[in-house]
DNA sequence: TTCAAAGTTGTTTTT
DNA sequence: CAACTTTGAA
């Protein structure tokens, strides 16, 4: 249909074009940002499955984040005008997963392992330093290195055989264990994603012919931070065609500290003698004044490619720079200047940080100014604390073998079952070369046994109640339910009368509905796929509204993204560039960095620095960024005045809150208004003095001292509250 | 076994 | 500074 081929010229510039017509082959897209890498890779899979015949199955495209891939799913099905499923289109964890849920058997996994997080594994790897006696290493570190070996395809007895000195030997043997100890618990850890399905494809030969058959074409973005884990995986799906497009640019590599390898996608010609090599140097995303800054700082690197880059766009407004005496006038001016545009809170605003810890201080001063706005990171719905209670539930009654989930559930709720009850259990397992779960059995029946005994008794009662629960034809949703209700986690929260967690129960709530949302998005799919999902969610992940809030988030997370307005925060020599360790401080990843959060403006950009922020209770002094120095100065506008900025109430003035906040200005007027010395009941601890009050309305939180004497944190909104004065 | 109080860590960045 | 972990008393 020459239809589509008019179109396809329509909606890209001719070297774009080229590109997607470069079907077969190897090709490799070296572009800077904002040059249409993505927009090439998504009409090039259109235009595979509508010019080529290519069936969605046969085409592996992998994206950096699943939002990413979920993207190209909707723009794909948008071009084609017909909703089509790409099995084969994601990261490279979820397509891993994909992969090993097919043939886990293979490597004496079954298909309903688990997917370990980050708490997950310090759990395993601090049950294991314990057993060594081994309490000078932290487990982060362990993990740590763990993941560097794993990243470059490296072995325990890889680690082992390469190992000297002492230390290196004993990581070797904590990975050793580790890896043993995730196998017992039909476990994968996210870096097992890449390395097992590596090791599968190597071991199993028709799986391996398998895929090199069915994967006709390889589409790869993001592909200067893929490490050489993943390089080796490619080259292992890849059929004798060589049908491979990969895309990327160097300048924005950012995750070298995670084992990333620039020099995948800088010698990527070594690999395929035929490569057909594109360079794109026209930017459609920002204005000639965002471009000049970008341009004008990346090119003080010295291991890079130079790259032409330029723009048809307008000049555009001069880029800002703010001048600031501490992080809450930093804060003040960045809300001062946001508002000078009326469409602020349009999704279009976008504030940078290099830490999250650095995001703290913009909330503060945003709830004030009632600006709605959303948090990128930090903590994530499904990493809460409540919420990871009732996933150890779930992911026990997946994979009985699950021991870290199992360790997890056996007191939450308290149920009198505490650490030496556990220990001599564990002991008796390790004797009889049994789990903890089977060495719980033996006393199943022992009525009169003794006390620890029976707990464990009616401990096993429960359990086998909501295998129970679990196996009924029921929803997805009333599964979750009955586990949260027969575990007696819902009584227990409902019961404590701690505030928090009333919070806590909403959460759970929340969960369930969640659970009740996937099964509508996913008919027919169980627990287990519920359960998978969560594992490889990210933090774009979460559904929020950016439509109407400014958007927070670290420059990591920014990758990828467009905004009309960015402002970029905490440029202060030792913030950003982070120098932690003056002799191992890599300064070109952190200009890449800077490279990557300034090209993210469409319109307008605004740089900010302080010259002194608080860190750890004390005020530290610094320059600013070198990066600013390196400005082309006609770029910039300077803007030093040091307008008085009310200063925070210093104290606890920062209460945690959602990472979403969207102000109600009704309700900020309605309710009872609260007052210190006022007296009130609770349904629960009777009559009480406010202590302090803090905020008004939903937000609103009392400190109460009761009957009992102790004083508690409560928020009116949830606490049913009655005035008595 | 459990809770509260004292002590101690840490801030990169994340799939 | 604040979140987390260990310690000690009941
Ligand atoms: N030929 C074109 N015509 C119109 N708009 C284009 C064209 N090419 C790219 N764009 C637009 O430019 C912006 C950047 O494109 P895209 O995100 O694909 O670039 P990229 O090279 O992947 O960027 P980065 O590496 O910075 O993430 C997008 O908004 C895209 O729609």
């Amino acid at each position: 249909m020459n239809f589509d081929i008019d179109y396809l010229r329509s909606q890209l510039n001719d070297v774009q074009y080229q590109a997607v017509l470069g079907y077969d082959g190897p090709q490799l897209l070296l572009a800077g940002a904002g040059s249409g890498k993505t927009r090439v890779l998504t009409y090039k899979l259109a235009s595979l499955v509508r010019n080529r015949g290519v069936a969605p199955h046969q085409v592996l495209a992998v994206t950096f984040t699943n939002k990413a891939a979920r993207e190209m799913k909707t723009r794909v099905a948008k071009i084609l005008e017909t909703p089509c499923s790409f099995p084969w289109l994601g990261t490279f964890h979820s397509v891993c997963a994909r992969i090993l849920r097919m043939y886990a058997e293979h490597l004496g996994y079954t298909s309903s392992f688990t997917i370990y997080d980050r708490d997950d594994q310090k759990r395993l790897v601090k049950k294991i330093l314990k057993q060594a006696g081994d309490e000078k290493i932290k487990p982060e570190s362990v993990i740590y290195n763990i993941s560097n070996f794993k990243n470059n395809y490296i072995s325990f007895d890889g680690a082992a055989a390469m190992a000297s000195g002492g230390y290196d030997l004993r990581i070797a043997k904590y990975y050793s264990q580790y890896q043993k100890g995730l196998k017992a618990n039909n476990a994968m850890d996210f870096d097992d994603l890449i390395f097992l399905t590596i090791s599968l494809l190597k071991q199993q030969e028709e799986v391996r012919e398998r895929f090199k058959n069915s994967v006709r074409y390889v589409l790869i973005d993001e592909f200067q931070d893929t490490n050489k884990a993943q390089f080796q995986l490619i080259q292992l799906l890849l059929g004798p065609h060589n049908n491979i497009t990969v895309v990327g640019d160097d300048d924005q590599s950012i995750y070298g500290w995670r084992g990333a390898e620039v020099t995948n996608i800088l010698n990527f010609g070594d690999y395929f003698s035929n490569l057909n090599t594109v360079k794109m140097e026209q930017n459609y995303r920002s204005t000639k004044n965002i471009l000049g800054v970008a341009s004008s700082v990346i090119k003080h690197n010295r291991e890079r490619h130079n790259k032409t880059i330029w723009t048809a766009n307008d000049d555009g407004e001069k880029i800002v720079l703010l001048e600031n005496e501490n992080e809450n006038q930093e804060a003040e001016k960045i809300i001062r200047q946001l508002k000078n545009d009326d469409t602020f809170s349009n999704g279009e605003t976008a504030i940078f940080y290099r830490t999250n810890a650095q995001s703290r201080v913009l909330e503060d001063q945003l709830r004030r100014h009632n600006i709605p706005y959303m948090v990128l990171g930090g903590i994530r719905f499904y990493d809460r604390k409540e919420v990871k209670d009732v996933l150890a539930y779930l992911h026990v009654l997946v994979n009985p073998k699950d021991s870290v989930s199992f360790g997890r559930i056996i007191n939450t709720p308290r149920r009198g079952i505490g650490n030496k009850t556990i220990e001599m259990f564990t002991d008796m397992a390790l004797q009889n070369n049994t789990t903890l779960f089977e060495a719980f059995c033996t006393v199943e029946n022992a009525y009169n046994g003794t006390a620890a005994e029976k707990k464990i008794a009616s401990f096993l009662k429960i359990y086998r109640a909501l295998e129970a629960a679990v196996q009924q034809e029921s929803s997805l949703a009333e599964k979750v339910d009955a586990v949260i209700e027969l575990s007696g986690y819902h009584a227990f929260l409902k019961e404590s009368g701690i505030e928090d967690d009333r919070d806590r129960l909403e959460n759970v709530a929340e969960f369930v509905a969640a659970a009740a949302d996937f099964e509508n998005r996913n008919p027919g799919k169980g627990l287990a796929e519920f359960l998978q999902e969560i594992s490889l969610y990210t933090q774009e992940d979460e559904v929020k509204v950016r439509q109407s809030s400014v958007t927070l988030m670290t420059v990591h997370s920014a990758k990828g993204l467009e905004f009309s307005r960015v402002f970029l925060t905490g440029l202060e020599d030792g913030l950003f560039p982070l120098i932690r360790d003056a002799d191992n401080a890599d300064i070109e990843e952190e200009r890449r960095l800077f490279y990557v959060a300034v090209t993210r403006a469409e319109k307008k950009l605004v740089l900010s620095f302080a010259t002194s922020r608080r860190t750890w209770g004390n005020a530290v002094f610094a320059d600013p960024s070198r990066f600013i120095n390196e400005i082309e100065p006609h770029f910039l506008t300077r803007e030093t005045g040091m307008a008085r900025v009310t200063a925070p109430k210093t104290g606890r003035h920062y209460e945690p809150v959602e990472d979403q906040y969207i102000p109600n200005y009704e309700e900020e007027c309605e309710g009872p208004a609260f007052f210190q010395g006022q007296h009130v009941q609770h349904k629960l601890f009777g009559m009480g003095t406010i202590l302090k009050t803090e905020g008004f309305g939903e937000s609103a939180r009392l400190v109460i001292r009761f009957q009992d004497g102790n004083p508690k944190k409560m928020i009116p909104k949830f606490a049913k509250l009655t005035v008595l004065d």
